[in-house]
DNA sequence: TTGGTGAGTGGGAGCGCTCCCACGAGGGGC
DNA sequence: GCCCCTCGTGGGAGCGCTCCCACTCACCAA
């Protein structure tokens, strides 16, 4: 069933070059001509060849997104599903299509690099969650392969999109240390990752505008994992923290069994704060106080900042921050004030 | 950087010819001559380009995953997300590549379905989690596009893989009649899915097995999500169930909530199973006894049956079923006998 | 009348690759 | 010594499209 522009074109009674002109949509041709390729076109259910026509365009119309780093801690967490799922609808919208590109191992990557970029199936690159030295980045960079950093990243060169991670984490603790908290544990993420590294900067910043001295003890660093949630309370504990800012909500939940096998009772004996405001920090008991990210946002983002570059490439880098948000529930409490 | 066949064929001494034979590794290339192609091959980092291999050869190297009905359920579940990774990582091996084709619309459907399948840009498809009549599947069929789907279909001539659903039901209540149990409710998920009514098809045949009589108040119909969950229990508790049987993890989550808040402690007043295994299942309290089902293995088995579709056209129609198992955790208890 | 202009159209070239056919060289059978 | 066959190689054609250039045909100004 599939045609060619010839033979509609002979359909039509007009050349090839006429139908082109038609469905590319070009001015120069005549409305009655155009009447008439369209009813062939329709008649014959003509659909362009989507892989010649991008032979001589160079263009695909598919932007992969990159997840590098595959754990399996990143797909149950449901970041990265609202991540995509928003990438894609946003993606529809532009006429674009989404390729997924996963890889657990630096070999897998070095792979893929070659399979897509190399091959010029892609127009652009999304790259989710990267640590700060992948070294994906330098290679894009280096291929002038228009790509997009979610999260950001240190080279100037690079153009991101990202949340306001400092500013969520310092409204956090603030709002703890207004609740009247002195001694507040930080539950980092991974210190390699720039969301990881930027939750802990607004956490000193807070204390610091507080003039709250930073306390090594109460630190420690997590993975992001509900386990290194766990892990990273059964440590912290002895520091005698009266609240915790856990950097993501699926390590809150972790926190959060691990208070209760401790005699803990949230927020009455211990405040919790997290990060996200994920599903599950609203759904769980107690309901989280938790700084919102727009993740769809942040995707859709993504998308169209990608898709500027791809189609005026040339312009310069450019860092988005979108604000974050915090969603006061039930996990805090003033410091010393029972029921 | 971007090099032709040609250009490299310069660089070796040979023609064009014998590249593209040295590239794709036909045999009938002396030993000589392909040693001082894949030199000339590697000195200049030569790829080959993969759009104009595809206009000839008729493959992308792409196959599509669509997932219709785009219910934001689909992506808080964490089923989606691991079929996902796992039909990648699957794809990766092949040496295919994933493209997400997400839809909310019907309208959105009819364009993504033209765009890319009459676009040519596609090997083939897999669907997955589509309901029984989504008309997706009689396009694909008429078109002669290669897919397989995610979960059985009716239509004879479609390949699929699935998970015994019904098995696995059955064994979950027939569990549950073993300890005693004969008044066991039934929350459903959508039962215009394939693995919505064969769970519940599970659930009959455990009955009928053990010469129980079906009783309509004890079925509830619910939709696979955590809300649907809550309010099935609701509406089931008044025909007084000692155990309930959930079609999933995500809606027993909620179905447990309500159970809290109705008074009743789990697996003391009332036993639990479900289905699916997803981590909540195990980091809930109770964890939860539940048939598990191995979503990896799926994607994975999905991906290599269109694989083998796509490169071996015209082997018939084929169904393959998974076999689930049930785990048992704490959310079940003999009926009547106290801890 | 002539030349210029611009809108509308057609055809050639070429994107980078694969595939087929042709051709020469070398080797074995008679 | 001749024929045939095989092996290795080169070049042409063509995949379906876009883009450029050239051409025709009003139409109008000089």
């Amino acid at each position: 069933m599939s045609l060619t522009l010839e033979e509609v074109a002979r359909l039509a009674g007009v050349s090839r070059s006429t139908v082109s002109r038609v469905v590319n949509e070009h001015p120069s041709v005549s409305t009655e001509t155009r009447r008439r390729v369209w009813e062939a076109v329709r008649e014959s259910g003509y659909q362009p060849h989507a892989v010649a026509r991008s032979l001589v365009t160079k263009r695909t119309q598919i932007i992969g997104i990159v997840i590098p780093e595959l754990v399996t801690a990143l797909f149950t967490d449901p970041f990265f599903p609202i991540l995509l799922r928003s990438a894609t609808e946003s993606c529809n919208e532009h006429r674009y299509q989404l390729m997924l590109s996963l890889f657990s191992s630096s070999a897998d990557r070095k792979e893929m690099y070659e399979r897509l970029v190399g091959n010029a199936y892609l127009d652009g690159v999304i790259v989710a969650s990267s640590a700060l030295d992948d070294p994906l980045i330098p290679d894009l960079l280096r291929d002038g392969v228009p790509f997009v950093c979610v999260g950001r990243h240190p080279d100037p060169r690079v153009r991101s999109v990202d949340v306001d991670n400092i500013g969520g984490a310092r409204m956090a603790v603030d709002y703890l240390i207004r609740l009247g908290h002195r001694r507040i544990g930080a539950l980092t993420g991974r210190l390699d990752t720039a969301h990881g590294q930027d939750r802990l900067e607004g956490y000193r910043q807070a204390l610091t505008t507080h003039q709250i001295p930073f306390n090594g003890d109460l630190i420690v660093e997590g993975d992001f994992t509900e386990s290194s949630g766990t892990i990273g309370v059964q440590r912290l504990l002895p520091a005698d923290p009266s609240a915790v800012f856990v950097a993501s909500d699926t390590m809150a939940v972790g926190a959060l069994r691990a208070l209760r096998q401790a005699g803990l009772e949230v927020p009455q004996d211990i405040a919790l704060v997290s990060f996200d405001d994920i599903p599950v920090a609203s759904a769980i008991e107690p309901p989280l106080t938790t700084v919102r990210q727009p993740i769809g946002r942040l995707a859709a983002l993504a998308v169209e900042t990608l898709v500027d570059l791809i189609e005026h490439p040339g312009s310069g880098p450019q860092r988005i921050v979108l604000p974050t948000e915090l969603v006061i529930r039930e996990s805090c409490r003033e410091k010393g004030v029972m029921p």
